[in-house]
DNA sequence: CAAGCCTATCAACGGTGTGTCGAGAAGATC
DNA sequence: GATCTTCTCGACACACCGTTGATAGGCTTG
């Protein structure tokens, strides 16, 4: 991969340059060619062409705005991680203050909400950590984020002493999130066994409470 | 796809011919080829070509035995999958009779293990899933397979009055079937926050438990 | 304003991978 | 030994990728 032109040091690590004038435009086209195409079909059924096209222009000129058909999804996909951090921050500020089922109902509500909304990228997100190194990086400072504010939560309540001690709290918060992603996947895209739009929420509070909250002891 | 010479009609689902004689070897060959390359490097980094090279025949060739890739490593997932539901049924006996804790820990030690010893294999079928319906509906299968037996074993624990009530049984065991799949990957693959393959056992029956059979009533 | 310099564009090329077609070789079977 | 079946591959057509080099317009700036 030669140097991307030499210009500077592009704002955004993504790799396009920093675009000016008439240029910020071809951009915008070309990043809205993709959440269209993304609702339509999987990213693997996308071309760099059909992004060019999209955009009203031809292959080689898609190359001077970005690096390859990654580096457009990666830029989506910063943005949709950008907004689900804010609600993020929110849910915490909720569950910090009070009543645990409300605050965790709305925590993970949020944050369901926050993919919900932008379905397509998050399926397309999924698709590219497959085979992108850098989509798999983002991904894990995403999930290490939840997972490192879940695990203050639960050691804070446990401290309080409204949740008994158990298995490390990060190691809980870890399969807790896991679960959440692979659940939440599985009700975006219908798959086999997958949980109702509208049942989903209540089944994953009530697993989060009795793994946080509750003990287990089976006669 | 002009029809697959005419021959009988392919023994398996799968699309490859019943192949007879030395062809067997060959055919043995690709699959070994197969799997020996999956533990270098991703499914999306082999080719047909990296595949019949492999084999020890050329490429045109390879297409006398496998329609394509995929169709090769669906064949491999299918051993897999035939391998794990042995387990399941294994793990399943244990549990209905009797120690809740006990017979639940091994039903996840053995599943997990039939995973974990064939990794490679694995991950591919997690990479396969995103782009190859063919292996989605089987995953499916297998998922729905994992489901029912758990929907069931709740339900028998609730009317025995071991299991308190709770979501539905079959919503449950969606959730927590899933919440195993993707904390089992994440061991897989060591990628950012995930489990140590040792603890990963320990934490999942944690939660399965509370989730089964606990209540969880935070103050 | 002419000379230079960025921004923006694309035709054409070379490369990799896929799947197919048609022409055979090699070994049974009649 | 003629024929059929199995098995093999060279050569092709196609899709997609990423790069090169040439060009055209705008915006300085001496």
């Amino acid at each position: 991969m030669p140097a991307v032109s030499k210009a500077k040091p592009a704002p955004n690590g993504r790799g396009r340059r920093a675009a000016r004038a008439s240029g910020d435009e071809r951009e915008r086209a070309i990043l809205e060619t993709a959440e269209r195409l993304l609702e339509e079909r999987p990213l693997s059924e996308i071309s760099v062409d059909d992004l060019a096209r999209g955009a009203g222009i031809s292959r080689p000129t898609f190359y001077f705005y970005f690096p390859s058909k990654d580096a457009v999804v990666l830029t989506i996909i910063d943005r949709l991680v950008a907004a689900a951090a804010d609600s993020r921050e929110e849910a915490l500020k909720m569950l910090a203050a009070g009543e645990p089922r409300a605050g965790l109902r709305q925590a993970l509500e949020d944050l369901y909400g926050a993919f919900r909304s932008r379905r397509a990228v998050s399926l397309a997100a999924a698709e590219l950590r497959m085979t992108n190194p850098e989509a798999r990086e983002l991904w894990s400072q995403v999930m290490e984020g939840w997972v490192a504010d879940t695990a203050a939560v639960i050691e804070a309540e446990r401290t309080r002493g409204t949740a008994p001690p158990g298995q490390p709290a990060r190691d809980l918060a870890i399969a807790l999130v896991q679960m959440n992603e692979r659940v939440q996947y599985a009700t975006f895209t219908e798959e086999a066994p997958s949980l109702d739009e509208d049942r989903v929420l209540d089944v994953l509070v009530d697993i989060w409470l009795r793994a946080i909250y509750g003990t287990a002891e089976p006669s």
